[in-house]
RNA sequence: GGAGCUGGCCGGGUGAUCGCAGGGGCCGGAAGGUCCCUGAGGAAAGUCCGGACUCCACAGGGCAGGGAGCUGGGUAACUCCCAGGCGGGGAAACCCGACGGCAAGUGCAACAGAGAGUAGACCGCCAGCAGCCUCCGCGCAGGGGGUGUUGGUAAGGGUGAAAGGGUGGUGUAAGAGACCACCGGCACAGCCGGCGACGGUUGUGGCCAGGUAAACCCCUCCCGGAGCAAGGCCAAAUAGGAGCCGAGCCGUGGCCCGCGGCGUUUGAGGUUCGGGUAGGCCGCUAGAGGCUCAUGGAGACAUGGGUCCCAGAUGGAUGAUCACCGGCUGAUGGUCCUUGGUAAAUGCUCUUAUAUAUAGGCUCGCGUUUGCGCGGCGAGAAUGUGAGCCUCAUCGGGCUACAAGAUAGCCCUCGAGCGUACCAAGGCCAGAAGUUACAGAAUCCGGCUUACAGGCCGGCUCCCUCA
């Protein structure tokens, strides 16, 4: 997993983006570059430093799963929703969600291109 | 067994699947692959002290600023640790203390109170003066009690966190360190013990000096600045841009003097606009290091030997998910064990026998309420003491009657052992459900402080019981 570096890049994706919301999740991604690069973003109102590491760990080991079923060239940046520390299947809900998005999206305009 | 104090330690485990970071080996031209090893804490936290390390400065002096503040020791150093002293808390184990100086100066103190730091008369106490009352009337002597007023007084009451030493005496109208004795405290001097803080003791002195220095301040001692984004190397890039101000600027990091450097035609420096970089490597993890043994020491700790290598990320690794097992709390159940209590709704056995002081009321006797004289009223009121009588209550419980109580009637009554029933507590077994903390390295150490579900081991104090 190829991680995004530097606060440029996080600004960069948070205003020229697309932005998908989730009821634990703010999704931005875009494509750009060669490969799938993701970023995790976790409040400080989630609570003390070993909760937000906790909840780092879950989106990196969900993104480690579904990594391949989301679309190549393109930047993902995962910023968390909410004011407490989120189970792991509600994450995994909201991620599942985003792919079948996605998936829909791109078969739109694969269908509206060629018309 | 209970209550408490204290020192040290731990703070989930196992398995499966899928992963991360560092180092090393092997394969490969490289990308990478593969195997092995290692991978968060007692506080990693707060960033409050102290150091190591790195860079800058080193020419000093004065002023300011900050810190420490009982003694001796430990340490690289400390505001830390150990031992001791003193003060405070506790019945004790033990705990707590910024613990130099308000008898150098200046300042501050709410409310209450008469008075709060050169003290102060509200009540009280005492004295003088005036006038009044004393079973009734009158007189004499003496006493007592109020009132008003003028003074005295810090004994007593009251206020307050605190009222200007305490106790006893002398003294006095009443009082007062006014004087005396003892005690406490203070200052000075001596002696004894201790390295010392200090303790003990003797003498002298003046009667005594309130609190607050995390109030200013005074005294003693200590203190260059910045911090691993320190600092260095490599690579890349901006571009030696423009406008304005301009004689001072920089370092000695607070200020002044002084000193050093740069600059005033060759323009230091500042500011505005425009533009750009922030990638990699080193520092970077072997250290005041861990464990263990020996020696010295009362201890903190030191010295020496052996042995081990124990995180180094940089959008930040050290894990995610699931299953099972633990720890703790525990509704409820079993009624197996122990202890205690209750029971004419209880059985059996043994052994047997008991009376008290106080309170209240009533009656009677005696004494006192200054003395005397005359008259009146009246055996009264208050108080002390002695004798006799009466009443109530307590000294055991249950049942019946009554709404309840008083009360009345009836019954059982003491002690010991065993058993039965019920209740309570503890142990044991089962167990729904809940809970499983505080918290995440970022240059590294030594401390401090704060947070923490629960658990383990040791030592000590007090109380109860048994032997």
């Amino acid at each position: 997993m190829d991680t995004i570096k530097g606060r440029k890049e996080f600004l960069e994706l948070y205003g020229s983006g697309r932005k998908r919301t989730y009821s634990t999740l703010i999704i931005f991604y875009k494509e750009k570059g060669q490969g799938r690069r993701f970023g995790v973003a976790v409040p400080r109102r989630i609570g003390s430093a070993p909760a937000r590491n906790t909840v780092k760990r879950r989106l990196r080991e969900l993104v480690r799963r579904e990594e391949k079923r989301l679309p190549d060239h393109t930047s993902y940046v995962l910023v968390l929703r909410g004011q407490r520390e989120p189970g792991f299947r509600e994450l995994e809900d909201d991620l599942h969600r985003f792919i079948e998005d996605v998936k829909r999206e791109r078969t739109q305009r694969f269908e509206e291109g060629p018309a």
